[in-house]
DNA sequence: ATTGTTTACATAAGATTCTTATGTATATTA
DNA sequence: TAATATACATAAGAATCTTATGTAAACAAT
């Protein structure tokens, strides 16, 4: 997804939150957005992107409704009822992540 | 290294951190040492923590000094200079994913 | 006494998630 | 007309993890 090895493991995690505030977007759109929030920052590749999509898909957290735009085929992604709660226990397992990590990197001092 | 697929790739980061912390470490240590810390939320498994610091030492992050205390073996790793540069790029980098999630997670709003 | 738990190391098989490479196809820019 | 951007897809291989298993000593409990 990125250079670096720390992004393993967070692609369903942005792929679901970027959907929950989008409401729809299709495979290209996320890629691109998400260069866009984090200036380029991360780049998801599509060898990752698309197999993450149909897994999701699989596990019945998305749904797609394919349209035609301009002689080209988009497939729009959006959470179904049980994507949007897995979501919610997603973000939260991030934020637990991200609170663990700190207090490993900054540990508060004993005075 | 716990329930969650968010911590696959941080493991390395977080030997580092802590041997950067506490001069030396050996690697039942460390797993105490970060269960301690995130209060049971995090748990280093054996399998993971030892390939992992056999890598490290096999890359020159780390040196190893085997020590014999109650008549079991403690190995004992701490960082080489090159291992100290290489903290410092990770902590960078683990610095630089927090707010890319962020920026992901909590969009600024446009007013 | 001996069973279970903790301490302390190690490795192998399999799962998961990613990168890299490749493929198809259309639209747009140089 | 060649390159780039848009838009999808999959396969091979790499990296990192979990689970399972193994050795061995110390200590607590029954």
């Amino acid at each position: 997804m990125s250079n670096n090895q720390l992004y393993r493991g967070s692609l369903t995690t942005i792929i679901m939150r970027l959907l929950e505030q989008e409401g729809k977007m299709y495979g290209y759109e996320i890629t691109q957005k998400v260069k866009e929030i984090t200036s380029g920052g991360m780049d998801i590749k599509e060898g990752a992107l698309y197999p993450a999509l149909h897994k999701l898909q699989a596990e019945g957290h998305l749904k797609v409704e394919a349209e035609k735009v301009e002689n080209r085929i988009r497939k729009y992604y959006s959470l179904t009822p049980q994507g949007q709660k897995e979501t919610v226990n997603m973000l939260a397992e991030l934020k637990e992540y991200m609170e663990n990590m700190q207090a490993i990197i900054n540990p508060k001092l004993a005075y």
